[in-house]
DNA sequence: TATATCTTTTTCCTATAGGATTTTTCCTTC
DNA sequence: GAAGGAAAAATCCTATAGGAAAAAGATATA
C-alpha cells in the first residue's frame, strides 16, 4: 500500500504529473466500469463502446478490454463476436427466482458452517458489521438503500468466508447478487418514474420499502443470524439464514416484477 | 489448435488468404492457452509470459491478454500487479475436499430438478451421453482416461443445465472442476514417475484406477443417475447422484493426497 | 559482509494504422 | 412508392513498435 518515499522533496516546484500508482490501471478500469454498471451510467443492455469508454475514461483500449474480458466472465457484460460489448439485461422474473433459489443451497450451509467454526477474529468481524448497519440506517431514501446494499453483500460474504470452504465463498461472490439486485431496484424505480400513469404504483412500491421499515427488518434479521453463529448455534445459524433469504426475496420480488408486467 | 498461418509473401498471387473466422481469435486464444494448462504445457504455479505466448501462438499481445484477464475471472490463472501472470497452483488437499463439499451442496439438487423437469430432449441428450461413455471405455490408459473425464464433465454439466436453473448451471461450470481433477491427477502421475522410489505406489495407484475398473464404476454410477432422471424419479436422481459425489471424492483422493505428503 | 548505486530485464501501458464485419445510406429499377 | 443491391460509414478486432515504471540482478565501496 504505502510507497516507499525515499527522497524528502529536493525540489518541491516540480508538480509531478503522475504520482505512483498503488495499483494496476486495468484493475482501476475494472472497478470504474462496474460502478457505471451499478450506477446506471452504463444502462442494462446498452451498447458499450470501446473506443468511447477509453476517452471518455481517458485510457487507450488496452485496460478497457481487459477489464471488458473480466466482466464479461463475471456475466456483467456479454459480448457478441463481431458485434461488440453491451451490458447484460436486468434479471428476468425467472433468473431473479433461480438466483434466490440457488443462494438457498449454499447460504445456509455457510452460516451453519460459519457458526461451527466461528473464532475470536470471526466473532470481531460480525460485530463490526452489525455495528456499520446500524450506520446505514441513518441515511435516507437512495442512499439508505445503497449503504444498507453495501452493508447486506458485506455480512453475506463475510459468511460465505466464514464458512471456511473457499468454493464456496468464490461462487457466491460470482453471483454478484447483489449488484442484480440494486440493478434491479433502482431500474424499476427509474422505469417506473418514467410512467407518470404509474406513480401510484411507485409511491407504493417505495413506501413499502422504506417507510414500512424493510430496511429495519433485514437488519433484525441480520442480527439474529450473527447472534446464532456467535453463540456456535449451528442449526439455528442454518434455519435464521433460511428464512432470512426467503423474506429477502418476498421483500424484492414487487421491484422484479414491476418490469416484467 | 492449428494457429491460421499466414504467408509473409509480399504479393504472391491470388491465395485466398483468410477464410472468414467463425469464431474471434481472442476465443480461440483462449481455449488454446485453457488446453496447454490441461496439458501441463504451462506447469501448475509457473510464470505465464504475455511476450513469450504472443511469439508462441503467432498473434499479438491483445488477444492474449484478454484470454488471461478472463482465465484469471476463471481461477485458472492468479495475476500479480506489476509482476505479471502465472498458473494457479494445484489443488491442495483441502481445497480438493472444499471443491467436493460444494458439488455436493448443488449437484444433488440439480439432478432432483432435472428428474422433474425432463421432457423428450433432455432424455434424447442423457442417452446420447451414456452412448458416448461407452466408446470412451474403449481408449487405453492416459487416452481412457482424458476421454473419461470429458464424458464426466459433459455429463454433470448436463445435469446442471437441466435442472433449469441458470444461476446454478453457471456456478457449477466456473468451478471448472473437472479441469483441476485431471490436473491433479496428471500433476500427480508426473511428479511420482519422477521419484523412482515410488514407483510402486504409482503402479498402485494407476492399477487402482485403470486395471481395477474405477472408469467401469464411475459410468455404472451415471447409468443409475441417468435412469433415475429419465424415469422422473426425483428421490432417487437426488440420491445417486449425492453418492457418486462421494465414491468419487475417493476414487481421486489418492492422486491428491500423494501430492501433500 | 553489508550497503548503496547502477544496469538489465520484465511488465504494463500507449498510440496508431489498417483489415474485417456489420450497419446505414443512397441509388437504381420496377 | 417499394424492393433490391451497391457504396459508405461506423465499429470492432488485430498487429506492431516503443516508452515508462517496477523488479531483479550486478557491481563497487565502506
Amino acid at each position: 500500500m504505502a510507497v516507499a518515499k525515499r527522497k524528502a522533496a529536493a525540489k518541491p516546484v516540480r508538480a509531478p504529473k503522475r504520482q505512483p500508482r498503488r495499483s494496476v490501471l486495468s484493475d482501476e478500469i475494472y472497478d470504474m466500469i462496474k460502478a457505471m454498471i451499478f450506477d446506471h451510467d452504463i444502462a442494462p443492455g446498452s451498447r458499450v463502446n470501446i473506443d468511447a469508454l477509453a476517452v471518455q475514461l481517458e485510457v487507450s483500449q488496452t485496460p478497457i478490454r481487459e477489464a471488458l474480458a473480466r466482466l464479461e466472465s463475471d456475466g456483467l457484460i456479454a459480448k457478441e463476436p463481431l458485434r461488440g460489448y453491451s451490458a447484460t439485461d436486468l434479471l428476468t422474473m425467472n433468473q431473479f427466482n433461480d438466483l434466490f433459489q440457488f443462494r438457498l443451497l449454499i447460504e445456509p450451509w455457510a452460516a451453519e458452517e460459519a457458526a461451527r467454526k466461528v473464532d475470536n477474529t470471526g466473532i470481531a468481524a460480525l460485530k463490526a458489521e452489525m455495528q456499520s448497519a446500524k450506520t446505514a440506517l441513518k441515511f435516507k431514501d437512495d442512499y439508505q438503500f445503497q449503504a444498507l446494499t453495501e452493508h447486506d453483500a458485506r455480512f453475506h460474504t463475510l459468511i460465505a468466508h466464514m464458512s471456511g470452504n473457499k468454493s464456496v465463498a468464490d461462487a457466491f461472490e460470482r453471483t454478484h447478487c447483489h449488484l442484480h439486485l440494486f440493478r434491479l431496484f433502482m431500474a424499476s424505480k427509474l422505469h417506473l418514474i418514467d410512467r407518470g400513469s404509474r406513480a401510484k404504483f411507485v409511491e407504493d412500491l417505495f413506501d413499502q420499502y422504506y417507510q414500512s421499515g424493510s430496511g429495519q427488518l433485514a437488519i433484525k434479521e441480520h442480527e439474529t443470524i450473527a447472534k446464532a453463529i456467535i453463540e456456535h448455534s449451528a442449526k439455528a445459524a442454518r434455519t435464521t439464514m433460511h428464512s432470512h433469504i426467503e423474506s429477502s426475496l418476498k421483500r424484492f420480488s414487487p421491484a422484479a416484477q414491476a418490469l416484467n408486467s
